[in-house]
DNA sequence: TAAAGGAACTTGTACAAACAAGCGAGCACC
DNA sequence: GGTGCTCGCTTGTTTGTACAAGTTCCTTTA
């Protein structure tokens, strides 16, 4: 059962991209809405605000709405899911374990993971048949036995874990900055040493805020760009200082 | 005027980051909240709803909201002003124009900011006296003086422009990926040629999608990462693959 | 003992109504 | 001509009600 407005919500969506409501222009006032759809206008308001939330749509109090851009951002299962992006975008892309061993917790692990043993995975991922991403991914003990059971050349983890035990990523935390590659980095990745690398550090939990795995990406330079749309009201994003939550030079696998 | 559902919003926030509400525990009920705030439960919703934007609070049909986290994403506002995230964060921190010029829009600015005239402005920033950004700023024509009215060392252009002319910047999109540092770079930053910098591309526009100014905004590794908190649902993020919009090595400053 | 069923609770969706607050256009006045 | 004002429109906030859908836990039943 899809809800009501969501199917609005989708065909106002359609109207944008189509081009029948051109960036810049007016979006009907929501009572005009909710007589078109015969719906109530508070269904018609939260139709909209998937827009709004979307980047699609931007509105002041008095003004009618008005059509901000026609690219719309992408859901969280993609930020989550190298696979799932580079399917959805058409790019050929593997992935490749190169070690995998289980160890105890040490440094902010504990506090971030809730175990005391953990799995750590190092994937290198290419896009194109060139290796992008360095992952250097650290699985609370819950799930670790499931992340062995998969094969060492699996394309989606994410999607794996979802048909074998059902899991589902929900929530996470994400730090990005900017790094020099290191001795593995560069070797791995097929770049100088101290080449820049863009850096996703994350923390992802469940829908019960149950931690699953904590993650050091390292992109190469230029094979991926994070995209952001935000408005005021809507905006998951901040600045952060230096090296608050994660200690500078903390590697997982360098030893 | 504020607002019932933010006041409601605030006080659970604050009861959550005092620690009443610890990570991983249920909520109260939307009923008994409302019961205690004397409110209805469609505006306890909306200020759940807030929280759960901010990544505080996750919720699954049938079961009790769940407390997620205990850090706050903040504002577009500070995303965008490096003076507000600055201060707003206790750091001593200044700005310094080193450039300024008009000049005709080249490459994707007549598309981006709608405008043949431009206005260019390079400012260093500077974090506890250390220069750690390096901003590439092009304004569309129609705010340009007002920019240029600025003094040179003005610390914030987002509110120095505000108080002016009234200006509220209140949409933007942004790229953000790691690149070596350019000869103008490593001279301004101090830092070795080649070395890794984090690179903030955006396109900012007003209310009415009207647009304001584009930016390559580069800063030194290690000074700052961007942070993002997101739930299914609530996602403004994507990944891109390489330079889909700004063209490779268009520096602005560079000659 | 284990599975099936159901009842109470909780969140999600939808409708209707009313007032507040801000915007924009047209009008009257100076 | 331009200034200020009013009026209608549009979005924002709040309340109340009703039902749908999913969860949790206890009870019943095989």
């Amino acid at each position: 059962m899809v809800a009501r407005y969501e199917l609005i919500a989708d065909e106002l969506r359609d109207e944008i991209l189509s081009g029948a409501h051109p960036v810049g222009s007016q979006l009907p006032s929501e009572a005009e809405l909710a007589e078109r759809h015969g719906a109530a206008r508070g269904t018609v308001r939260q139709a909209i605000a998937v827009l709004a939330a979307e980047g699609l749509v931007g509105s002041r109090q008095g003004a009618r709405r008005i059509v901000l851009g026609r690219t719309r951002s992408q859901s969280f299962a993609e930020l989550h899911s190298f696979a799932q992006w580079a399917r959805a975008n058409g790019y050929r892309f593997g992935g490749q374990v190169v070690a995998q061993r289980r160890r105890v917790s040490r440094g902010g692990e504990y506090t971030r993971l809730g175990s005391e043993e953990v799995l750590e995975v190092l994937r290198v991922r290419t896009l194109e048949g060139e290796p992008v991403l360095l992952e250097r991914t650290v699985y609370a003990e819950w799930v670790a036995a499931a992340v062995e059971r998969l094969p060492a050349g699996c394309e989606s983890v994410t999607e794996a874990l979802y048909e074998s035990v059902g899991l589902v990523f929900a929530y996470g935390e994400h730090l990005i900055d900017a790094v020099p590659a290191g001795a593995q980095d560069s070797r791995l990745l097929g770049v100088r040493r101290g080449s820049p690398l863009l850096r996703q550090r994350r923390t992802t939990t469940t829908h019960e805020g149950r931690p699953v795995e904590t993650s050091d990406d390292r992109y190469r330079a230029g094979s991926v760009a994070f995209s952001i749309r935000n408005s005021i009201g809507a905006n998951p994003l901040v600045r952060q200082a230096g090296d608050l939550r994660f200690r500078a030079g903390e590697h997982m696998f360098e030893s």
